[in-house]
DNA sequence: TTTGGTTACGCAAACGTTTTCGTGTTAGTA
DNA sequence: TACTAACACGAAAACGTTTGCGTAACCAAA
């Protein structure tokens, strides 16, 4: 690569120091009219950028956003990164993606790299690594150097930072009353394990909704599934009851996408012998056979919270409280759930 | 945010230079042993971490590479990020997203952020705006002035530089010739506006493989998808058609997914009345029902493929010949064709 | 006593900016 | 003629590192 153009070099080049190069680039009117011109025409001439490192380490800022998440080929988190980056953009930020894959390691990892001085936040979603090992001193050490910080969707309590989250329990508990509401007598959720702080809130709006309409919850109608196993095998069993539900609430979308299949193959009508429905609008929802209905989670305005949130907390440094926004969520509903 | 403790700092509180401390923090032998374990176990106190913009600014190097795509929520492409960042972590390089949102402008805007010297390379898709405009200076500029430049999927052939791309024709030309052995005789092409380089690629396969089969290409069989409009609405002509095609290819998944949905509103038994089949194994091909057949992409390959050239070409500086990796596509068959 | 070699540290440049505070020259005014 | 102001530019510090070189102080050998 080239070397890049610098003020030094148009400084000897015209003969004139740094410090007059740099200011008629800024069209200072300390500078003479016609060597003012003559400079502007040569860095222009040659494409001159001011370096952003050194503008940065001047400036003791970088303009750019860490984001850690899980996962990347996700449609939520994908979404999520699409909202920060808007807002981010139009602040004059960038962003800087590093992926954990779930794994408590790599988030430590990415943390130490990211707040060595290259970004002016963090944006989080906690990996499953950390959320079940409950070692948090990643971030309580971030917390108390007040370095701005904001977690989303799969936050933790302990850590005092601005959060932005899911109405979890609302969602599952409207998505609930909804199956409530078509007759479903027996309706089963389809979970995650119990350290995943999202499927815990969404078993919470699940209950919520079972209680107020004096139905009682049944434990062996609450699956909890773990990731790292064939989700089929695990979802077969609930087929296998003989005193099968007759409604699925699941707590993502591609639980619901499976259980959808499997229940097809069986030859169940849906949502007649059973009536499914999942969290997150992707798009496979919209393409499934009958397409699925969910709970819509909005998940480029919760970016656009974040990133809001951080770069409020970045650029005003008056430690005002922190912030817990809750973005509410609706239910779509399509044919799984239209009797 | 606290200000970081940095050497200077350090310096002070033991009254020594500056110099003094980096060396006993890097274990220098030229530091004395006590002195030397009394700044290390001060500096390990205090959480020191040497800041990365100074170390970034000296070593004339970031470390960083900087990715511009058209969509981030995007399977396809969210896999490709999800394989530079793998590639690169594991070279100890981290990596700027940035979304160019298929218009030109903003993707100018982006290279100019991201080559001010944050990063030390770029690895691009460019946008359909930008494909549309014929507008490459941005691109030209960056290779004149010899900066390490990856391109890939949507590359453009006037630009001389590291690409990598999938096999187009190829996996358009099997595709097609899997319709034709399942005994297929009138394939309709669904495709993008021609000035899409991969939609242009892929109409090639397509013809090529109607071309040694001995059928004869029809054109109104190839429709032009905008994707700026309704896309349903677009694809319902094709099936207006009185003489109605009995296969379709799809130039990607949501074409075929599209298609698919509103086969099954007609009535169409798939894949006897009509096969489908697409492009890019993303999750929906799974979940629709039949479940279609594509022509897998590699992705995760992809990047990973990317990665690996733009980090040789900014480590080793020698100017090598510009490479062309072509990342092989094979069959996804599923009941979508399966007859 | 001179020479030579350690040991243990400091100086200063370099990376590329911006910005405050000089300072020399010229022109204008009393 | 002498003083002042305007003009046009330079020096240097600052951001935080690293590193080659210089140099005191000390000790040992000649």
């Amino acid at each position: 690569m080239k070397t890049r153009i610098t003020l030094k070099k148009i400084a000897t080049e015209f003969g004139v120091s740094i410090s007059t190069v740099s200011k008629a680039l800024k069209g200072s009117h300390e500078i003479g009219e016609e060597l003012r011109g003559k400079i502007q025409a040569f860095a222009n001439f040659y494409n001159y950028k001011p370096n952003n490192l050194a503008l940065q380490l001047r400036n003791q800022k970088t303009s750019v956003i860490g984001v850690v998440i899980p996962e990347i080929v996700h449609h939520f988190f994908s979404t999520v990164i699409d909202g920060i980056e808007h807002y981010a953009n139009k602040k004059g930020y960038n962003v800087m993606v590093c992926v954990s894959n779930e794994s408590y390691e790599k988030e430590v990892l990415n943390f130490n790299v990211l707040t060595n001085g290259s970004v002016d936040g963090l944006i989080v979603s906690v990996a499953r690594g950390t959320q079940e090992s409950k070692n948090y001193k990643h971030l309580e050490a971030l917390v108390k150097d007040e370095f701005p910080l904001v977690m989303f969707d799969r936050i933790i309590n302990e850590i005092e930072c601005d959060k932005v989250l899911i109405d979890d329990i609302g969602g599952a508990c409207k998505a609930t009353e909804h199956l409530i509401e078509i007759g479903k007598k027996r309706i089963a959720l389809l979970s995650t394990e119990d350290f995943v702080s999202v499927g815990l809130l969404r078993k919470e709006g699940y209950i919520k909704a079972l209680y107020h309409a004096g139905y009682k919850v049944e434990d062996d109608l609450i699956y909890k599934l773990d990731d790292s196993k064939d989700l089929k095998e695990q979802i077969k069993k609930l087929f296998e009851d003989p005193n099968m539900p007759d409604a699925i609430l699941a707590v993502n979308e591609v639980y619901a996408a499976n259980a959808l299949v499997i229940a097809q193959e069986k030859g169940l009508s849906i949502p007649k012998d059973i009536a499914i429905m999942g969290f997150t609008s992707g798009l496979i929802s919209e393409f499934t056979s009958p397409p699925l209905s969910c709970v819509e989670q909005h998940g480029y305005l919760m970016g656009e919270q974040a990133a809001e949130l951080l770069i409020d907390r970045i650029e005003h440094k008056e430690n005002k409280e922190y912030k817990r926004e809750v973005i509410s969520t609706n239910l779509k509903i399509r044919k799984s759930t239209k009797c």
